[in-house]
RNA sequence: CGGAGUGUAGCGCAGCCUGGUAGCGCACCUGCUUCGGGAGCAGGGGGGCGGAGGUUCAAAUCCUCUCACUCCGACCA
């Protein structure tokens, strides 16, 4: 993409609003605008990222074989009533009210609709186990929005359902997203810590909440530093294999590792004092397995091998996806701006033109665009006629893994240069090698 | 929901106390110069001060009501 082409509203001044570093960094780069409190507008670059997120955990919830689909925004609020969630549900559900004067809600999530869209079709313990999933706007009506989009009143979410025969295979279906969310956040060059956590008003014994450390966090984490050193990897998968998925489970739940709700001060104490680790942290998403809360008051039921009419097992895993817009950039950025890990950057590439009207940069920056582009690299090319220093400030914002610089005085040695955002390391080479270095790059990820 | 604030140009702000018909910086437009870390000079465009009502010869400034937004707390993913 040109700059001169794009629509990219950076700003120099910080807006007051903003109390915190992704909510002013968003703000600043020109990734969102405020609608309303709470409520915001993606804007072209803050919709790529969020585009790229979601394509992210499409991809990983698809490998552990869950199924998408897609239910609406507005529900109906007869089956909140059914639920007897209508309310309990408090001043947090939007009610509207339609020109017929029924009583609609806009969704703040999705257990009712999905657990209806189930009893309708399935009857036997043979359709089971079957985990679906979408990735919808929820809207809650916090008492106070902040943070931007950390913890605003409008927000995307992916949300999935597993119904299951019984316990056993529920808690497979428990562990299949634990560890599609280890690789989910991991992809997206995010360290979310799993820790355990406490079923609040959704209920359930098992719950996990998976957190990103940062200062502007708002839950309290108490964990042992051992957890912040594992990686998951490129391992190979089975996620059919309930044995292998527990095993991961164990491995990840060795450490202590809790949030406040559940801390326990005796275990934690067990922990070197080295080791002993509490800070703050955002929570980016939450899996829970509940039984048959939602099963046995909406009638979702099936018949198993016995002839008998049982509740199905469920469970409801969530990921805050606009959320983690925000976590990324708490976790990835420095006094002059984002830095996007190379896995979720809205542009792979920033090409800066020293010298725009100068023949030979202009040459070798057409050039270099159009062998990235060949490549299905993602340019940011600043061809704006603007001066140096302006155009290195945009992609700190902006954040580009690396960028590619040229100019005049390069080009008389036949080079331009590559530099790493988070490094602030530059190496000179020819135009060629650098389309092949960040081409050889982004084929890892 | 309790407490505290703020609404003046796209953004950041001054002006309000002591009413006299709106200003600064950034951004934007034009020109010239400049050009490897947010350039300089000159010229220019844009708002009627959140909204409604009131007081007054006169209201961004005073009064009343109202709306929106922000911050602290409680609550929450």
């Amino acid at each position: 993409m040109r700059l001169t082409q794009y629509f990219l509203p950076i700003l120099k001044e910080t807006p007051a609003e903003a109390q915190i570093a992704s909510h002013r960094l968003m703000l600043r780069a020109g990734m969102i605008r405020q609608a309303s409190a709470g409520i915001y507008s993606w804007l072209p670059m803050g919709f790529k990222v969020l585009r790229k997120l979601e394509n992210i955990v499409h991809e990983e919830q698809q490998r552990a074989g869950h199924i998408p689909l897609l239910m609406p925004t507005i529900q109906s609020a007869d089956l909140w009533q059914e639920s007897g969630r209508y309310d309990d549900y408090g001043k947090e559900m939007l009610r509207i009210t339609d020109r017929h004067g029924r009583d609609m809600l806009y969704g703040p999530t999705n257990e009712e609709l999905i657990t209806d869209i189930f009893r309708s079709s399935i009857n036997s313990y043979k359709d089971l186990p079957l985990t679906l999933y979408h990735i919808q706007w929820k809207f809650r009506d916090e008492v106070r929005p902040r943070f931007g989009v950390m913890r605003g009143r409008e927000f995307l979410m992916k949300d999935g359902y597993n119904f299951d025969l019984t316990k056993e295979d529920a808690l497979h279906a428990y562990n299949r997203h634990f560890v599609s969310y280890l690789r989910t956040y991991e992809r997206m060059g995010l360290k979310a810590i799993p820790m355990r956590a406490d079923g609040g008003p959704i209920g359930g014994d098992y719950t996990h909440e998976f957190l990103v450390l940062a200062d502007t966090g708002e839950s309290d984490v108490f964990y042992d530093s051992a957890v912040t050193d594992m990686t998951f990897g490129d391992r190979a998968i089975d996620f059919s294999n309930a044995g292998a998925l527990q095993d991961i489970y164990d491995e990840w739940t060795a450490p202590y590792a809790r949030t406040d709700e559940t801390h326990d001060e005796a275990l934690f104490n067990n922990i070197p004092e080295a080791q002993r680790k509490q800070s703050k942290g955002i929570e980016v998403g939450q899996i829970f397995y509940f039984g048959t809360k939602y099963s046995e008051p909406l009638n979702a039921m099936v018949v198993d091998d016995s002839g008998a009419r049982v509740p199905v097992h469920m469970g409801s895993h969530g990921i805050g996806v606009s959320r983690l817009v925000g976590a990324l950039i708490e976790a990835n950025h420095d006094d002059n701006g984002i830095i996007w890990p190379e896995g979720v950057a809205p542009f792979e590439v920033g090409l800066v033109n020293l010298k725009q009207g100068d023949s030979a940069a202009d040459a070798a920056c057409d050039g270099l665009y159009q062998g990235l582009s060949a490549k299905g690299i993602d340019v940011l090319y600043d061809d704006r006629n603007e001066r140096a220093g302006a155009k290195f400030a945009t992609m700190d914002l902006v954040g580009c893994p690396w960028r590619i610089t040229v100019g005049p005085r390069g080009l008389k040695n036949g080079v331009v240069e590559l530099t790493s955002r988070r490094t602030g390391e530059s190496e000179e080479m020819s135009p060629e090698a650098a389309i092949d270095r960040v081409g050889q790059i982004y084929a890892r990820i």
